[in-house]
DNA sequence: CTGTGTCAATACGGTTGCGTATTGTCATCC
DNA sequence: GGATGACAATACGCAACCGTATTGACACAG
């Protein structure tokens, strides 16, 4: 009978502050280890590895507290999906909604996006669960939010809707395809050791000189060769 | 969900097995009608979906039969996986090895690749499920295959060896991508209607008129709008 | 010291899917 | 018309997970 309900309904007029976490570094476990690791266990082998036991046996535990931070199973995939779908969207607003000229905007995007492959291949995974019913809104809504947000990049550099939504597509499916092909056969990927002079590829594909906006040549972001995948 | 049509129910009907005597024209299930609802399935939901008794029940049979055909459940994924791989060979093989212009052979090539939306999607799937070990070795052999093709295509252009490889890549990339979006959200790309101008856009960026070649300009494959993956 | 809240371990029952064993049903061959 | 070969059904045992129930360990508050 002992339920997880917030013991904290009465009257909290008084904040017991080292009623909880502080003095404790990191002895026990709470939801966010458990959606991190769901989220690794994502990466590593698919949606269809979030599961309970193994994950509490890579975690240390059995399942028996696993069930005291989560109601069910899919209550910890939620969490996961849901940190994982807040990280992306903190991501895109706070570094690249403050950029104004749209061409800056879409080079550094793609550049930050190439860059970050921890995310990338997280995306892959996610992305290639998507037979999933479970992923498939998380999943749903942050490629919208941001094929919405290439859209309106390409929009603002003069292009009409069509065209604008081709080149947002074509970026995004670069993308995706670029770390499904990482994640399934990382052998053929590596071989292209410069990554940056790739992504020029792409931006330079899609963003053409002769349109509008600034015309920084390549020594623009603070972004080096970032190529290698190293493990 | 359709529920596989299982006539014997309280109706005392006899199984209406083919009277046929001599050739036995398709009354019994084979191996190869297994390995082709194995990649059924795959398509639908993924390498973990090649289950026996789910794929038994679709088939209107019991597992008990499926294990006359096969020895165990990896005997069928494998048969399944050498099939697709197979069909993918010949493909490449009679269909574009004859094409002489490289420029030529690589536009119409990206064309047919995108036109076949079945084996876009299959391979989506497929690269999806990367995480099995089972499907890697096929997908890696495939994959190597194609990019092989592209890369030797691509010099034949009179690109260097670096240049080729990214242009494989990134071809590749574009392929790959295109079905990973399309097989996790048809939403987002069902809007872009007109799908030969995606390609074209896709040609034309990776094959600049200025390089060699005969210069056939556009009206080349029957290939018009194709989009919408309606199921 | 005792109570309570928090996390963890153990044990149990249920479901799904694998693989095996055994038996059944035809069609065909002799 | 029996034997055989090709397929199919049923029934088991086994393992992986899910979810529940119960109890244990331990920190801190009163």
């Amino acid at each position: 009978m002992s339920k997880p309900s917030k013991p904290k309904g009465a009257a909290p007029i008084i904040k017991p502050k080292k009623s909880k976490p502080a003095p404790t570094p990191k002895a026990q476990l709470g939801p966010e280890d458990w959606a991190r690791a769901a989220l690794a266990a994502i990466q590593r082998d698919g949606v269809q590895a979030v599961a309970v036991e193994p994950l509490a046996k890579i975690l240390g535990v059995t399942k028996g507290s696993f069930y005291w931070h989560f109601t069910h199973r899919d209550a910890l995939l939620a969490a996961a999906l849901r940190l994982w779908e807040q990280e992306q969207s903190d991501d895109i607003v706070t570094r690249f909604q403050a950029i104004a000229d749209p061409r800056r905007r879409l080079r550094i995007m793609m550049f930050a996006a190439f860059e970050d492959q921890e995310n990338g291949l997280l995306h892959a995974a996610l992305a290639s669960s998507s037979e999933d019913e479970r992923v498939q809104p998380t999943l749903r809504r942050v490629t919208e939010t941001r094929m919405r947000f290439g859209i309106e990049s390409f929009r603002s550099l003069g292009l009409g809707d069509e065209e604008a939504l081709r080149r947002a597509l074509f970026t995004y499916s670069a993308y995706a395809g670029y770390f499904l092909l990482l994640r399934a056969i990382p052998e053929s990927v590596r071989d292209v050791s410069d990554l940056s002079a790739y992504v020029r590829y792409l931006a330079n594909a899609l963003l053409p000189e002769d349109l509008k906006g600034d015309h920084s040549p390549k020594s623009k972001p603070g972004l080096k060769s970032v190529a290698q995948s190293r493990k």
